[in-house]
DNA sequence: GTTGACAAGATTGTTGACAATCTTCGGGCT
DNA sequence: AGCCCGAAGATTGTCAACAATCTTGTCAAC
């Protein structure tokens, strides 16, 4: 594993604490490898915004607070709506068969309650709607979002009823891409992704 | 300057072309700095999009071809309606004058037939415009993908007409932000944007 | 004439040491 | 006691040398 995988993995997975110093003489001991090396991870990591860097002061684990969170989702929405649009003008007939897929897996694993695969299925479906939309640099952008947001990924699912909403709008999100209807997959995006905003809020000022 | 903004600036402004290899050693020579200095700004540059990186191989200037700029200018198009919407509900008496003032100077310069400085009090108004939003994400996003399009911005200022269409365009977004109206504000950024993609593939393909 | 191997040159990747900077700790002064 | 100052320690920034890798040019074999 490269050291800027293992220090974004430290760091998404928690093991690190937000606002911890990252010394670099400590990471090359950790990482086992040349302060370059680490140095370059720290650099590009700043950049994902993972963490923070100041001149002659090192790095710390940056710490995402809500406000910037709902931020991070406002951003996200936009651009996953542009993909979504775009994904329904793309979609083929082995598209929108695979989506039905995601979606069936997802109703299963619902009926089943296993919330937390449910999560992982809709990151899945996300994915898979970038992957038709074909548009790369909406692609990149979206991908150090998320990043930044895997702190808070899981918070929304154990809202009541959260994700059998969630469920449903997903479906109409497929429904309007499988239509090839580029409007109506883009307000459903953006209406599903400020729902989450909605339920993060919600859960956070708790 | 630091060498990062130099050679930003030597790729932005033309003074290296596309696909120009950047050996590090010249680089040393030209910006005065040590390896290492000129090593973390390929890097940082490279995630900015403006240089490609393959290893062992190195640096060289990124290109970015139509098809590309297209993309980013939706991407951007997405995220400054976005930007335009927080700007509509958050526009004091100061902001919108501020507004006012810059667009009754583009229709100065207009008059006066000065395109270039047009172009360029245009983009005066979407900074400000952002500065109003406050929306950090959005603006970070943004302008990272201003710098890969710098090579486009004023290919389109030349267009027919362009110019006059894209002052009422700016007027209706201030109308919309003055009325504080973020449904209107969003709506007026998205076709205005989708107008200039619009001009810039026109003026592409000649 | 073309192809393949091989050596020479050029360029990048990495390591270690040194310099610059910041932080902490202790002593003297008020 | 509280505060300023300076030295020591810790940490980062930079530099130069070396190793690894790629590219180019040459030459022999087919």
């Amino acid at each position: 594993m490269s050291p800027e995988d293992a220090l974004r993995e430290a760091i998404v997975s928690g093991r690190l604490l937000p606002n911890q110093r990252l010394v670099e003489a400590d990471l090359t001991r950790t990482l086992g490898v040349g302060r370059s090396a680490v140095r370059a991870a720290l650099a590009r990591l700043e950049h994902e915004g993972l963490v923070e860097h100041e001149r002659n002061r090192g790095a710390r684990v940056r710490l995402v607070e809500e406000r910037e969170a709902v931020e991070i989702l406002e951003a996200r929405a936009a651009l996953e709506a542009l993909a979504a649009r775009h994904a329904a003008t793309r979609a083929g007939e082995a598209d929108i068969a695979d989506l039905r897929r995601i979606l069936s897996e997802m109703r299963c694993l619902l009926d089943r309650g296993d919330l937390l695969s449910a999560s992982d299925q809709n990151a899945v479906l996300h994915e898979r709607l970038l992957e038709i939309a074909g548009h790369a640099t909406a692609g990149r952008l979206i991908s150090t979002l998320k990043s930044q947001l895997v702190r808070f990924q899981y918070r929304t699912i154990l809202v009541p009823g959260r994700s059998e909403r969630s469920f449903a709008e997903h479906g109409r999100i497929v429904d309007a891409v499988a239509a090839g209807d580029p409007d109506a997959a883009e307000a459903a995006m953006q209406t599903h992704l400020s729902h989450v905003a909605e339920a993060l809020r919600g859960a956070e000022s708790r």
